[in-house]
DNA sequence: CGGTACATGTAAGACGTTACATGATTCA
DNA sequence: TGAATCATGTAACGTCTTACATGTACCG
């Protein structure tokens, strides 16, 4: 379902795109929120042309596909996002690894939160680096805050470790 | 992969434990770092054993397995937790609702802030209620932090949307 | 002419959810 | 005795990843 939200979404920001061209989106700026390669997002597009939600154009240079939002789709978008209720799923294999530090000695422990810390340097870096602007600039302000805050839980973690 | 280390890791921390004591630690203690339901858990500790990482005892009451950590399950749980190079892998609803945001008119917009801001809080009072201490002390820090930077995003993304 | 970016697809298998199914024990 | 909790499982279906497969257009 999210997976069709985030096309859909894409679509009507941005215009009518082929599936290259929002896979590539995927990669560049819904990458802090919701990830999918072109192996999931071809067969996607393809049912939600068949359900409606999509229109196909024929096909332009190199085989390219533009698809285009229809009013059905433009409607079930509007109903996600002001219906949705908020459900929160994790599924975190750094917060894992936070977890379960305490079963390793100290210093394999700081080790580890280290790398964790390096982690979300990197990803500070690439989030530094996206537009402000536009659709999704809420959405970076809540991913680089997530992100600082892991950092600060690293710091945190690190002293707490060298401490004890 | 993850749904074996994260059951590994429990086995490691609270020693030997039934299919049913695990589910309910995910449901209690594991559910802001991974989540998972008996119907993944219980076939899963079956090929763990096969697998030579947990070893079954015989059924106790009511048809009760307690299953125990091998050596070469600690093992293997060791390599995973000092060795994992962290991979950000997000798939957020909430994240996903936010980012296409500017998509409605400002009075959704801020029903839908509104009620992604009430989810934080939910979770917030989930959270408050675990314990501080033991395996996982670390993550719950982490998870608490990352709720009320999602709850500080919420009231400054609704002065954004009021303000505009 | 060779490499890179453009552009699309399929298939197998892993992972995860929902619904269905069963039975024992405890407590009111 | 009926409800809640304990306790385990299967099956169908949906989602996601990885590997494989193919061909076009542009640039140096």
């Amino acid at each position: 379902m999210s997976l069709r939200i985030a096309l859909l979404g894409l679509l009507e920001a941005v215009g009518p795109a082929s599936g290259y061209d929002l896979t590539k989106k995927f990669e560049h700026s819904l990458n802090h929120v919701w990830q999918a390669g072109h192996t999931q997002i071809y067969p996607e597009l393809v049912k939600m042309a068949a359900d409606g939600l999509v229109a196909a154009s024929s096909e332009g240079a190199r085989g390219r596909k533009i698809y285009t939002i229809t009013p059905e789709g433009a409607r079930e978008l509007h109903t996600w996002l002001v219906e949705h209720e908020p459900v929160f799923v994790v599924r975190s294999e750094t917060a894992l690894q936070a977890f379960l530090l305490p079963l390793l000695p100290t210093e394999e422990a700081i080790t580890v939160v280290e790398r964790i810390k390096a982690g979300y340097e990197a990803r500070l870096a690439v989030l530094d680096c996206q537009s402000r602007t536009g659709v999704g600039n809420h959405a970076l302000r809540l991913g680089l805050a997530q992100v600082r805050i892991g950092l600060e839980w690293a710091d945190e973690t690190l002293a707490i470790l060298r401490s004890g």
